[in-house]
DNA sequence: AAAGATAACAACCGCGTCGAT
DNA sequence: TATCGACGCGGTTGTTATCTT
């Protein structure tokens, strides 16, 4: 049996998103909220399939959304957790609140495979704890992808930007839109509650010795975000970083069976919430930030408009603040 | 400078799961 | 309990940018 594909209906849009779809998409979710894809399309007026709003709202415009620019520190969580996941994009990406499971998927395809397979031909030779160095970035990793194109430059916040008006990277405006609507979670009463608050939040405000705090021991023993030279993993030399590493992944084995809710990963329900003990990860399940309130949706759209064509007026980013 | 190869990533497709009825 | 619709997930494809020859 084959199921017929859910946008065959004539007139449906398929490609690439506008930045006027993206206003329309985020106006109305400013509006109502995520959820009820099915009535996106109907109620927008949008030339979209529910499921394409939906991916494009979790991938792209969600707020807390960070893009590019994988950390060492992001790697290595990747890497372990996929060794102990496997594909498992969405229980992978729980734990890292601000990718998506596609951004990490597609990262893992044509960044981290392909290390890691030089990363095993290494060792194969050397057999050296060494080797492991290789797959991780000397420096910072915005290295490896060299922007000398006086088109495009990066930011003080690591983001692409393009200087090009006729420029087609228009991720750069969907990268801003996601930081904007950040705003909103930053003033939502659910965070009032200190209890509440959310891994999300806890990783945007505090440093990384509170994120190492409120994460589980066994998964912030080795990694914390502090990777600034060549010293490796917290000035850890290099086979300091691999037993680290190693013993991250037996950590987290042993964590797993230790809460045995179920050791077996192929069982969706506990992709989440199998792992680990549930009050421990209460804030990283509330990863996706709550709308609830919204800022004025003429300024968003104005901005925006402006933003698909140009850089971001350092100005009207100073504003934000006080506007949300 | 042009053409082909490769890399990067946004988006699509199809299947599985879950909740409502 | 069975059925169906909605949604989420993972694999894959398509497009664009960049690199190499």
């Amino acid at each position: 049996m084959v199921r017929p594909p859910c946008c065959e209906k004539a007139g449906i849009k398929k490609g690439p998103w506008t930045p006027e779809e993206d206003i329309i998409l985020v106006s109305y979710i400013q509006e109502h909220g995520p959820g009820n894809w099915r009535a996106v399309p109907t109620n927008t007026g949008l030339l979209r399939c529910s499921k394409s709003c939906r991916l494009r709202w979790t991938n792209y415009l969600r707020p807390g959304i960070k893009r590019g620019n994988f950390t060492p520190h992001e790697e290595g969580m990747i890497i372990h957790l996929q060794a102990l996941l496997g594909n498992k994009w969405a229980a992978i990406a729980s734990y890292l609140p601000q990718r998506t499971d596609n951004d990490i998927k597609n990262y893992w395809n044509t960044h981290l495979k392909k290390k890691l397979k030089k990363f095993q031909v290494g060792s194969d030779h050397h057999n050296s704890t060494s080797s492991y160095h290789h797959i991780m970035p000397k420096n910072d990793y915005n290295n490896e992808r060299i922007f000398d194109n006086s088109k495009h430059q990066y930011n003080s916040n690591s983001s692409l930007v393009t200087n090009d008006p006729n420029s087609s990277v228009y991720a750069s405006s969907a990268e801003n839109i996601s930081r904007l609507l950040e705003g909103w979670t930053r003033k939502s009463p659910f965070q009032a509650n200190n209890h509440e608050r959310t891994y999300h939040d806890i990783t945007t405000e505090c440093d990384a010795t509170t994120i190492a705090a409120a994460v589980p021991a066994s998964i912030n023993q080795c990694y914390k975000p502090e990777i600034d030279n060549d010293e490796g993993i917290n000035g850890m030399n290099q086979s300091d970083e691999l037993h680290c590493i190693l013993s991250y992944n037996h950590n987290l084995n042993s964590l797993a069976c230790e809460n045995s809710v179920s050791c077996d990963s192929s069982q969706k329900g506990s992709e989440n919430s199998g792992f680990i003990d549930q009050e421990k990860l209460h804030f990283m399940q509330e990863e996706k930030p709550k709308i609830e309130t919204n800022p004025p949706l003429s300024f968003l759209e104005k901005w925006l408009l402006e933003e698909s064509c140009t850089q971001v007026d350092q100005e009207v980013m100073d504003e934000l603040p006080s506007i949300f």
